[in-house]
This record gives C-alpha cells, structure tokens and sequence, in this order.
DNA sequence: ATAATATATGAATAGATTATCATATATGCA
DNA sequence: TGCATATATGATAATCTATTCATATATTAT
C-alpha cells in the first residue's frame, strides 16, 4: 500500500477546475489581438487609446479584449483623470507567453 | 547610433509568422479536449482508441483532435499493426501545459 | 451646467470551432 | 479473398468568438 501526497499527483486526470482556468487562460493567450496587447503591455503600462494607436486597432475592441484579460485577472489598470493605464498582473502568465514567443521564434 | 542583435529585441512587436505560431499553439491548448489528451500523452503513449476510453470521447473526436494536434507538430505516432500509438512530441510546450496546470491549481 | 475627451457597453453579424454521425480506408489474419 | 478491427475523413449542425458601429458613461475643465 502506498502513500499519495494529493499536492503533487502528476499521473491523474486534472480536476474540472482546473482544466478550466487552464483553457481559459490559454484560450486568451490564442488570439492575436490579445497576445499583442500583452506582449505590448509586457514592456509599459499604456492607456487604452495609446494600445488602440500602436497596434492599429480600434477602441473598442481594444476596450472588449482587455475587460476579457482582466475578467482573467491578467491585466490590471489605475485611473489618472479619465485615463485608464493598463498593465499585466500575472508574471507567470506573462514568463510564459514570453516563453512560446521566444520558442516560436528560434524554431 | 546602436546597434541591435536582431535575435535578442523583446521591446518590438512581435512579427506575424511568430504572431501566428504562437496563438495557434496556444489555441491548441484552450480546448479541453485537447488539453485532457496532451496531459494524458504527458504520462504515456497511448493508441486513439485507449485515449477515447479514458476520457470518455467519442473515438471520431479523439481522431479530430489529434490530427489537429499533429499539424502543430505537438504530437507523434508510430504504428504497430493496425494501432496508432500517439506520444507528444514539443518537450517545450508540454513544459509550457504542465507550468500551466501547476500555476492554475495552487492559485 | 456644458463641452470635450477617454473609455465602456450592447447589439448585430460574420467567421471559426467542436462534436457527431455515417462512412471510408488500412492492416492483419483465416 | 473476405472479415474483423483500428483509425481517418467528410459533411453537418450547434455553439462560440471577434470585430464593428452606435451610443452610453465618466471625468475634468471652463
């Protein structure tokens, strides 16, 4: 007979929840609109219009994607006037998909 | 004037092959179908039919998705007789899945 | 209070995705 | 050759997604 420790059981089938936070997150990490935004946003804060300018997009698509990436907590904001800066807010997150950029591009 | 190591510029936008490998990878990540069935090849290699039975698939949908899976190169197989076994084949992005699965449940 | 600017929202639509059924193909064996 | 088994394929329908336009809301300054 032998001992599991349930933290560390690689060999099962992941529990629903899981798989769902997994697939929604990937799911938000598998539209280019979205991935430029935070690869944008991985390098500065910027409000919504200068995300719109920089990657030729229109307001309120940007708008949508990004109350998408923070309904994941994956962006964040702070209002200054009637500004809003947005931001990543989840580093592993980001590492990762720092990770498949780099891996897509050397291979 | 400076000058850059074009290898090596995380601050420009990504270009669009790269752009395209990546969301498409990580779409294949955000269905759970998939997602089930890569962490299943994680473990072991598996025949269509042995993955249908053990995530309760219907053997056309294992089919579907496994092709899917093999055009992004993200699985194998070899043949034995009239079985297919399949296996993973990107140590990168199966690292990528496992990260991911890790990150999601102990947050 | 009004205007100007920044952002968010809702509805509509076009396009993509997924699972399913039915069937085709391929291999091995009697 | 003909049969059984394993897998692949094609068409279809249901669902989901992303973008767009039009408009609403919120903040600031005058």
């Amino acid at each position: 007979m032998e001992e599991f420790d349930r933290e560390n059981v690689p060999s099962e089938e992941i529990d629903e929840e899981t798989l769902f936070i997994v697939t929604q997150t990937f799911k938000a990490l598998g539209d280019p609109t979205r991935v430029r935004i935070l690869h944008l946003l991985f390098k500065k804060e910027c409000s919504v219009n200068e995300i719109a300018d920089t990657l030729d997009l229109r307001q309120s698509t940007v708008s949508h994607q990004l109350r998408f990436l923070k309904n994941l907590r994956l962006v964040k904001y702070r209002r200054e006037g009637t500004t809003l800066f947005y931001s990543h807010d989840d580093e592993h997150v980001m590492r990762i998909l720092e990770q498949m950029i780099n891996h897509a591009c050397h291979s």
